[in-house]
RNA sequence: GGUCGGAUGGCCGAGUGGCUAGGCACAGCUCUGCAAAAGCUGCUACAGCGGUUCGAAUCCGCUUUCGACCUCCA
């Protein structure tokens, strides 16, 4: 396959050009959310991310398996405390059942997703679906002799795994410091040491969701679901894992311990880790109690909010930034991205409509050349770890030129019939297929449609009487209602909608 | 405390040795009955101090400062 997508390996830290284990094919597992509680903003930016890597891997030509789990359930809250299953916690204090808050929050994160135009993965496991796959991983774990039960609970042996293989390699960490780290471990001293990490915790009795094993009655750690689950649906190698950089540790580096003992080998070959989207210069997330639900974004009904924001604005604004940058939230940079993401569709529509002379030769070479590399530069961009922002760069400086032919400042014979179909589908490919953007404004009904037309009818007939004052009373008027009409220069005259 | 990563113009953000993105805001102009939109023009920054180099935002060192992870976390 023909391709030059190169991607940045969090695991041996450089780009590398991305070759798939089975050619034509692409396998790509994301760690998707826990349903205890509404997404956040937060939340968007590895979903945004990765639908980009995933619709740009079907662009190169790949046959694409999107893997994301949904985590319904069996986390402990805090090792070396007492295990509490978060989704069961959470059910007792709004005195719902598991499964019913479990599915309200999956069907509110699946209508963000939409609303975010993500498309939907190939597969979407759920945890509480592949207990036994997980009780079966685990069970061989044991076997070759890296895992331990303890009353109850079974253990990874991260010391005896560190010895032989490369432990902390992925988060850049080495386990001697990891022992050095004084914590309180007192109370639940099962483990022989304390870097080991669950893989099944034995459940309290007021645990609601309890699963039999052969250990007796518990639920599965968390590292284990991903490891199990991403096995299962695309092999015990695949290509690439992607998830937040938080997860670095401890999660995707159990994974790799997990998978490397119970399979024989490394089951990742690509690592991409998205950065964090932070708030006043601190991540945002449940620990700092500083996040905005992807509701209230869209709403606008969170205090620090000054509007609502569209679900594609926010899109627009997470693709403008590098996805391993971190991304700082503020109004100012949203409203930002509506003004652009608006300017940059318009441009789009209008270059839809444009119509082109159709002559083979660019009367203007230099705009032609210019025109064609900054078109050409789209897939260099993407090919360089998926540089979202330079891409939509580039779309800013064709935009002049679009506006331009429109407007007339700049002749559509300037560039070539050739050239202009190549920037017609190139806009097409890159901002709607690849970034995955689309209208702001929602489609209006006819009947508004007809209403409208109607004012802009009267409007018109009005300045044509040179009765300004009837013709500005309607424009002020929809202006007031987030309906700007434009008089465009050929006499028509067009409307936006906010 | 340990490990790692940042610090770019009014704001957001690309960019790893020379050609110094882009967006938003702001100012002027063109167009226009007036607006809006659009176009053109202007606004030239790289935390500080040293060093390497013909040349550094970009490489090295130190300082200041912010953050991430080390515990559930996208």
């Amino acid at each position: 396959m023909e391709h030059n997508f190169h991607i940045y390996n969090s695991y041996t830290r450089q780009k590398e050009k991305f070759v798939s284990i089975v050619p034509g094919y692409a396998g790509l597992y994301v760690c998707g959310p826990t349903v205890s509680g509404e997404s956040h903003l937060g939340h968007a930016r590895p979903y945004i991310t990765f639908d980009v890597v995933q619709r740009y891997l079907k662009h190169i030509g790949y046959r694409v398996r999107y893997v994301r789990n949904i985590t319904d359930a069996g986390h402990f809250e805090e090792e070396g405390r007492e295990a509490i299953d978060k989704v069961s916690e959470k059910a007792k204090l709004e005195k719902l059942e598991p499964m019913e808050l479990v599915h309200k929050y999956t069907n509110l994160f699946h209508h963000g997703m939409r609303l975010f135009n993500n498309e939907d993965p190939a597969i979407e496991p759920t945890a509480t679906g592949h207990i036994v796959e997980q009780i079966s991983m685990i069970e061989t774990i044991i076997e070759k002799g890296y895992a331990y039960e303890v009353n109850g609970s079974v253990y990874f042996d991260v010391t005896k795994y560190a010895a032989e293989y490369p432990y902390g390699k992925l988060s850049g960490r080495v386990l001697e410091d990891q022992l050095e780290t004084t914590r309180d471990l007192d109370g639940q001293d099962e483990k022989r040491n304390k870097a080991d990490f669950a893989l099944w915790k034995k459940a309290p009795p007021e645990h609601i969701m309890r699963w039999k094993s052969p250990w007796g009655e518990g639920f599965p750690g968390w590292h284990i679901e991903c490891s199990a689950m991403s096995s299962k649906y695309l092999g015990e190698v695949f290509d690439i894992h992607g998830g937040g950089m938080d997860l670095q540790f401890p999660h995707h580096e159990s994974e790799i311990a997990q998978s490397t003992i119970a399979h024989g080998h490394a089951p990742v070959n690509y690592w991409m880790h998205n950065n964090m989207i932070t708030i006043n210069g601190k991540k945002m997330g449940k620990s700092y109690n500083n996040f905005i639900t992807l509701t209230q974004l869209f709403t606008g009904t969170h205090p620090v909010l000054e509007q609502a924001y569209h679900p594609l604005v926010v899109r627009f604004y997470i693709l403008q930034t590098h996805y391993r940058s971190t991304l700082d939230f503020s109004n100012e940079a949203l409203q930002a991205s509506e003004k652009a993401a608006r300017r940059l569709w318009e441009a789009y529509e209008i270059l839809k409509k444009l119509a082109h002379p159709g002559n083979t030769e660019a009367k203007d070479t230099k705009l032609d050349d210019q025109v064609n590399t900054w078109i050409k530069e789209f897939a260099e961009f993407m090919d360089d770890d998926l540089n979202t922002a330079k891409v939509i760069a580039n779309m800013f400086e064709l935009a002049p030129v679009i506006n331009g032919m429109k407007g007339g400042q700049v002749k559509p014979d300037a560039i070539s019939f050739a050239t202009f179909k190549k920037l017609q589908d190139a806009f097409k490919v890159y901002l709607e297929d690849i970034l995955g953007m689309q209208a702001l404004q929602a489609q209006q009904s006819n009947k508004m449609d007809h209403v409208l037309s109607l004012l802009i009818e009267i409007r018109s007939d009005a300045k044509k009487r040179k009765d300004f004052a009837t013709s500005d009373q309607i424009r002020n008027r929809l202006a007031e209602f987030g309906v700007q009409l434009k008089d465009e220069k050929d006499g028509t005259v067009s409307y936006s909608i906010e």
